[in-house]
DNA sequence: CTTGACCTTCAAGCTGACTTCAAGGTTTAA
DNA sequence: TTAAACCTTGAAGTCAGCTTGAAGGTCAAG
């Protein structure tokens, strides 16, 4: 089945407003749906999953255009091989450097959750010096 | 030596404006600092070090009040040990959840570039499956 | 001892990502 | 068949995180 669905159904299934769906067709993030006779927007399940994709992107700290950016790298599936490449790898090296920091700042995080055991002695400021090495 | 320093050459030391320190300051990311006599703001070497881990926890999408919080953390080393440990167990398991976000994406990212060069097939969208199971 | 590069505050303006509102047309359930 | 619950567009409002501007005080170099 195709499971085709109306704006507001699909805004609810996935937590997010219609008028952020209308928001997101008008920004490119996700593209412009086929019409009911009446104008009404109808998606499929491929939209679902598109939309599912933006959130979980978002949460990760990617704006909106960088979304699109991802997005359009599997929209275009051989289109230009060799920018497509180029920008992919761009974002795989940017994911590396955000999970080292993301690592660093846990390992911060994770001294002072022991030191306030009473574990620890007036080591000071972890976080601070959790991200504190190499430049972005 | 203490490194004593205006916000001018603080900001471009870090990289940002004047403007964006005083507007820390207002927020209450950064601390008041001292004065001279004419009401020049003066900071210290630890200033840099904070606004430092601001930039680069922004960078790995935390929002002025979460680093607010995750500085707090640090700041007030010993008070409440309770509270304090559930707020660092919470973030904590929020990075948790962020980097293995990364590592999915970076997956699928993966396969898009070895996609492209042209060993793969006709496998699609790779990264709208990259996060797709699982709800945050 | 003045000129230009700083610093001060306060207020208004801007961008991204929505949200809300107004004024309507459509569908559906009683 | 009509009222509630949808849908449409367009435009304005909101919040975070700055940026810019105005109006003025201070400091260092020549």
């Amino acid at each position: 089945m195709e499971n085709l669905t109306t704006i507001g159904k699909l805004a609810k299934a996935q937590g997010v407003r219609a008028a952020t769906l209308r928001y997101y067709e008008q920004m490119g993030l996700v593209p412009a749906t086929r019409r009911t006779a009446a104008g009404y927007r109808v998606y499929g399940e491929d939209a679902a999953r598109r939309l599912h994709f933006i959130r979980r992107a978002q949460a990760l700290g990617f704006s909106l255009e960088e979304i699109a950016e991802l997005l359009n790298l599997s929209d275009r599936p051989h289109a230009s091989a060799g920018e497509v490449k180029k920008i992919t790898r761009r974002k795989i090296a940017e994911i590396e450097t955000r999970v080292r920091d993301l690592e660093r700042m846990k390992r911060a995080l994770m001294q002072i959750e022991h030191r306030c055991s009473g574990h620890g002695s007036t080591a000071k400021c972890p976080i601070l010096a959790a991200l504190g090495e190499d430049r972005s």
